[in-house]
DNA sequence: CATACCTTGACGGTGCGTTAGCGTAA
DNA sequence: GTTACGCTAACGCACCGTCAAGGTAT
């Protein structure tokens, strides 16, 4: 039995950390039956422990509970593959950053105004070449030319309405599997269609650029998952729509 | 003249992010008299792009106006070169993260439950790896040891408490330097021996720690500049203590 | 008149640090 | 009684995303 000060810097961490952690309901020790005062036992070390390890590796506190409770380690082997990709790519972050600096101090040794121009040009490359990256290879090369170009047409608040466009269509289509709706209904086919819709948005009808997203979304597994949150689409989502689309 | 949304666009950023520089005052856009509408011209634009550098390269919104304003480059690249510091500094910190990451994995592959222990033992080895890293190079193999040893007792609260006493005493001090304080007279003498005080907390009053100690802050340009805050001493400071401690 | 765009608040999210005000244990 | 420790409540930080309520341009 230890008070939260104790229990505190057995662990190492702070009573304010303590606090927030059993607020969040990851940690809840004991209360002193009058005064509410916290009670720590060894149980709750073990528990502790595992909270800071997966704080170390950068897993969200709101994400662990799940983890933590598991007693099989799948889930957790899930979630940490999953951290896996996350940090890598943020690593692949801090790379490109820097090496941008490194640049950028190359060229500031030889002027003595710093020259934004150079400046301002490596990062946008490299922010380019980051983001194109991992899509370049499911397009030929007379598709990636044309997405590139679109790209460029595309404001970030454009992006904000499509994602948004996009999500609430797959809620739609949850809502329409949960009700058990029939894709080639009336409310199937509506659905598939602003599927198509917001698909030709991108493509704009080209053929070379669907392809190219056939074979992306072919490759699905494989797709590295960073803090934009390239939207999870179900598979029952999928399903339903191709069943919509597919001609009887 | 170009409208916010015009302006957001052609920049590739968001209209609420230019809000926002407009409120942290980092990108003020003339005004249309009545409506109090933005008008961005080419120079913010200029603006604009520099903003987006050095947010790219990690540095905090609020540190960016004397960056942009600088006519000369040699704080530009002071910031530059503390901020490739930090950015390194993370990437180790990730780094470690993600070896934790696949030497857990491989001992998750042996066992099908979540050997925790395996598990919090490599976190361990690893954060203290890291921490002493950097001052391990001062010290001699025994004081090493002898550090080590002091580390287990502390405390996270003890660690900020004593971190807070050296802040104030460093305050006291700024304010003696501003009174023009004699080192040498009573209140010169009292705060080197409160800053004795706190040293002896550390070292322990043994002779290799503070071997050790003065090594590494012999070679304090060249410390690392983390996000943990290693207080800054200010030259001025030290010189005071150093006047006040060396005997006449 | 409708519609698209502008404005200024103000809350939310992440992981606690940091007062602040107020009971409790030794 | 004093002092050290416990509790809850609430703000703060970084960078905007996201409504919301209400004017303005076309």
């Amino acid at each position: 039995m230890y008070t939260v000060r104790e229990f505190a810097a057995r662990a190492g961490v702070t009573v304010r950390a303590l606090h927030h952690y059993d607020e969040l309901g990851l940690l809840k020790p004991l209360r002193k039956p009058q005064t509410g005062y916290r009670l720590y036992r060894d149980p709750d070390f073990a528990r502790l422990e595992q909270i800071v390890v997966l704080k170390f590796l950068g897993i969200p506190l709101k994400e662990m509970r799940p983890l933590l409770t598991a007693p099989r380690a799948s889930n957790l082997r899930q979630a940490l593959r999953r951290q896996q990709r996350v940090l890598a790519e943020k690593r692949t972050q801090l790379d490109t950053a820097l090496a941008a600096i490194e640049r950028a101090e190359q060229a500031l040794t030889q002027t003595d105004a710093p020259d934004w121009n150079v400046f301002t040009q490596v990062v946008k490359e490299i922010e380019m070449h980051n983001e194109t990256e991992w899509t370049k290879k499911y397009y030929s090369d007379k598709a990636k030319a044309k997405v590139e170009a679109r790209r460029q047409e595309w404001t970030p608040e454009l992006q904000e309405r499509v994602t948004r466009q996009w999500t609430e269509l797959i809620a739609d289509i949850e809502v329409a599997l949960a009700k058990k709706e029939n894709p080639k209904g009336a409310a199937g086919q509506a659905l598939a269609a602003r599927w198509q819709q917001l698909l030709a948005g991108f493509t704009g009808g080209d053929p070379e650029i669907q392809q190219g997203l056939n074979r992306m979304w072919a490759d699905k597994p494989n797709w590295p998952e960073g803090e934009a949150k390239s939207f999870h689409i179900p598979a029952a989502v999928t399903d339903f729509i191709v069943a919509a689309l597919t001609r009887t």
